[in-house]
DNA sequence: TTAGTTTGTTTATCCAATAAACTAACTTTA
DNA sequence: TAAAGTTAGTTTATTGGATAAACAAACTAA
């Protein structure tokens, strides 16, 4: 039978207090006073939610603040001391994990190359880097209040591991084989949806309610943030777009389909348009040789942009959010391929369309997905831990 | 500044009573003790708000139902003739409206020929029509309780109409219009909108709460339900899926992309890849034709169905929902077009994903639109009406 | 010094949901 | 046919949020 959400007053409650943790997030150092004011709830049930809040050491006091002509009003700030939060970006070829504080600051931070790791050997990895974490993690109210890891492949909704295409090893059940080891709550999710909301939480577009997050790499994965929400699919398995078809006459896909977008706008497809002998050039190169004018690598990353503004104007007539965020280090790191891109957009896309939607390059870089899984996190414990 | 939703006592009592509501509406008849077992909510609760709805004539007792060992329920049914609504679907070269009770299901309809009517003329028929309804209105609690209208065009969050691309007159403020002149709450949607609207409240996919609605005519319209709401976009133009490049080579669009989807799979391109003489030939000829198994008939709705499965294949990378509805008369008329629409899917959409989205005709035919707009007027209707 | 302002708490009240006790109306059992 | 058991729905007292109003505290300005 379907469980339905009834309200009662502990809904009420419930509500109310994200309302008021929320607007302390957004506006620290606030007195409870202007907390009346901007949320509209009455002084005494500000007083009343702020003193729960206190007691259970989310926010503290900081003292009094400036007078604004009587009595000088005390100062809340969120308690971002109070837990701390683990963030593991689990990719093709690296391990990206980081260690904050429940408002996203990175306190430790630790990269690992997986190319040639065994499962085996990436397991010991990650339990050794999460271990590590924990052991260095300075002394607070909660602790440890969760871990969130992302992967690239689908993952259901059951944050269970369906599919990985580009990896060897596939840990079904990964939540409870970390869950077991560390007893806290656990989070796995797809790379590109944890970067989507990375960049929604702490990124340039915080203040957005719905974006597009477009990560390109070996292959394109997309992330939808929609009213604020991450929008999984009824399956989890939304956002496929990097096999949408651009060109239905196009090469067949190892997904099944022909002229997918990914054959012509990922970093494969990048470097396989190079000549020969650049065929295994870094991106740091890539984007070196780009810096130093020469000819050949312009053109590329023309021909690279030209094919990611195609399925962009694919997703704009979709979508009509407010941004959409590129998540690629040669994008981040040199303007040519987003002009192109931008170019390629404005002369293909409808003109009621194109005047709204920005189109900006990662704010968080290589870190957005891991920033994505922590504030899953951190979502999750401020809004279930239960307050009396 | 932004307007913060605060809770109180007065959303509890709304919410819950929405979900009692929702139960009679899906479980009718139905006794104050099985709705208190399936919400969730403590019997007196459900007593009160009973009581309350019955003051208000939104519901009404029927009387005894069977006993199941004991003291006989008392039945509540919703009362559908409470008031009345109407929706209306104005098409290129058509005019559909209809007026419904609160269950949707329609008490009169009309449909008008538009293509060879003058902007003032298209005011005149629909005036005419609205007045129709409302005088051969039954009499009810209510009366009118709103008028819901569709229009295959851009419409903006604030229900005005910013481009209509098939039609030679744009009246931007209609909502103005039309509540002016009938002094009731009227919405004014798009077309495609308000059709997967139409489907999930009334239609087949009735208990999904993710759809992807799909209309094929002149054009191609598509209408998002997440979540069970739609999907508008922040702007209001969300689902120009129509324009999805599946060719990027290909001729230009009127849009200025090149290679749309519409200029393969709507029914302007199944017409234009018949022969000469046929070209302005009916649907309904194109079916008949079809029937009779005429080859070049079957040839051209296969090659139709073709293109229709490549763009929708898209559409399944993007969403994973439960259900896609498509609406055209012709794929609702002959089953050769859905056929060869599900073989192409299933060989181009990745296996992962394959498996549990169903592909349907619309139920509601030309009605869904019409329908849609009649369940956002009762939808506000029973929500926005307040209760002591 | 005094009046006025802002901040935050206390107090009494309201109201929706709830549990428990109750009445009502039926079926089953003996 | 009477008693016991069961289900339906109401009544009553209680809980626990939010709220308005009164209040105390701490400041500014005149």
């Amino acid at each position: 039978m379907v469980i339905i959400q009834i309200a009662d007053q502990a809904l009420v409650k419930k509500m109310n207090r994200k309302l008021i943790l929320d607007e302390i997030l957004k506006n620290s150092p606030i007195s409870r006073a202007t907390l009346s004011e901007i949320t509209g709830l009455n002084k005494s049930t500000v007083s009343s939610q702020v003193n729960t809040l206190l007691e259970k050491d989310f926010i503290f006091e900081i003292g009094a603040g400036q007078s604004r002509g009587g009595r000088r009003p005390v100062m809340l700030v969120f308690n971002k001391n109070a837990g701390y939060s683990i963030g593991i970006d689990i990719g093709v070829d690296y391990l990206n994990g980081i260690l904050t504080d429940l408002e996203g600051n990175i306190i430790l931070e630790k990269t690992s190359d997986l190319s040639s790791s065994s499962a085996s050997e990436v397991k010991e990895i990650l339990f050794a880097l999460i271990h590590g974490f924990v052991t260095h993690m300075p002394e607070s109210p909660y602790g440890l209040v969760g871990i969130g890891i992302c992967v690239p492949g689908l993952v259901d909704r059951h944050q269970q591991i369906i599919f990985m295409p580009n990896l060897n090893w596939n840990i079904k059940d990964l939540q409870f084989l970390i869950e077991s080891e560390f007893n806290v709550p656990v989070f796995v999710e797809n790379e590109a949806n944890a970067g989507a909301y990375g960049e929604k939480v702490f990124g340039m577009t915080k203040n957005y309610e719905n974006i597009v997050y477009i990560s390109i790499n070996v292959g394109i994965g997309t992330g939808l943030v929609i009213n604020n929400e991450l929008y999984k699919g009824v399956q989890g398995f939304s956002g496929e777009m990097g096999h949408m078809t651009i060109d239905f006459n196009g090469p067949k896909c190892s997904c099944g389909n022909r002229g997918c977008w990914e054959l012509y706008a990922s970093e494969k497809a990048l470097l396989a348009s190079l000549s020969k002998e650049e065929k295994n050039i870094s991106r740091k190169e890539i984007v070196e040789r780009a810096n130093k004018n020469d000819v050949e690598m312009l053109n590329a990353l023309q021909n690279f942009g030209f094919y990611i503004g195609i399925g962009l104007t694919n997703i704009l007539n979709t979508f009509d959010v407010e941004a959409v965020i590129l998540r690629n280090y040669i994008i981040e790191s040199h303007p040519i391929v987003l002009n192109t891109i931008k170019n390629e957009v404005s002369s293909r896309v409808h003109s009621h369309l194109d005047n709204k939607c920005e189109l900006l390059p990662s704010s968080l870089g290589k870190n957005a997905p891991a920033l994505g899984a922590v504030s899953i996190v951190i979502d999750s414990f401020l809004s279930v831990t239960p307050i009396s």
